[in-house]
DNA sequence: CTAGAACCTGACGTTGACGTGAGGTGCAAG
DNA sequence: CTTGCACCTCACGTCAACGTCAGGTTCTAG
């Protein structure tokens, strides 16, 4: 599968998956021509990416991760970071759900004076 | 209450208070030689921009919002606003929530392969 | 065989929320 | 009066994950 391709199958650009290859995070074998080739399987691995940029991890420690993600084999150093960037999420959650009850009430007040006002 | 006071009592940096007011976040008075002077509700301002921010609000929308949010006085366009905030930030904490869950697999994968190979 | 779509490698631009340094001023203590 | 810390205003630097443009090459349909 050539590069524009996986890009229309997974959603993110050409340009990102050439700064996937650039960061490590995804490989690809290369035509005679010079132009990218990937396997199936790299579908699954963008989206994994994608995934874990989606919960905030940083490049770095994507490519620190990807292995014991997709293998499911770790490092006790690698174990730890797992257990370090899951309990960040599990804090970002709760801000953000804080962060949604106090939205949630000004919403439910602005609503509440505008039907009084009515 | 002057600027490094409060960047100390609210945990931010100097820097940022500065930061607030070029984007009309916060105002100050001024002393008779120029330099910023805050009075007490300060803080709790600086507290719910934080708030805003660690939501991934943008300053722009903060500076939108913030009237209505201290206020509750609200025109149908801040209305809307706020559900599209309140709606982007749930639908962020089920992204975060399915990242916590695959990084607790690979945990659980993890640990029980390292207890078997004990 | 040729048009043109898709691809390639640099390399500079973008965005937001500040960090950081330069060069100068305000203010309370001794 | 002067030491010295806190403060002031520019104004450029940072970082990540790409966007975008330039200038050239490869591949495929007709």
């Amino acid at each position: 599968m050539r590069i524009g391709q996986l890009a229309r199958r997974s959603g993110v650009s050409v340009r990102a998956l050439r700064y996937y290859e650039e960061q490590r995070l995804l490989e690809s074998a290369r035509t005679p021509g010079g132009q990218r080739d990937y396997p199936d399987e790299a579908l699954e691995r963008v989206q994994l990416i994608q995934d874990l940029f989606a919960a905030g991890l940083s490049s770095r420690t994507v490519v620190e991760l990807l292995p014991c993600v997709s293998t499911g084999v770790a490092t006790p150093a690698m174990l730890d970071q797992l257990i370090v960037e899951r309990d960040r999420i599990a804090a970002r959650i709760e801000d953000l759900t804080r962060a949604k009850t106090k939205l949630g009430r000004v919403i439910e007040n602005v609503t509440a004076a505008n039907v009084a006002q009515d």
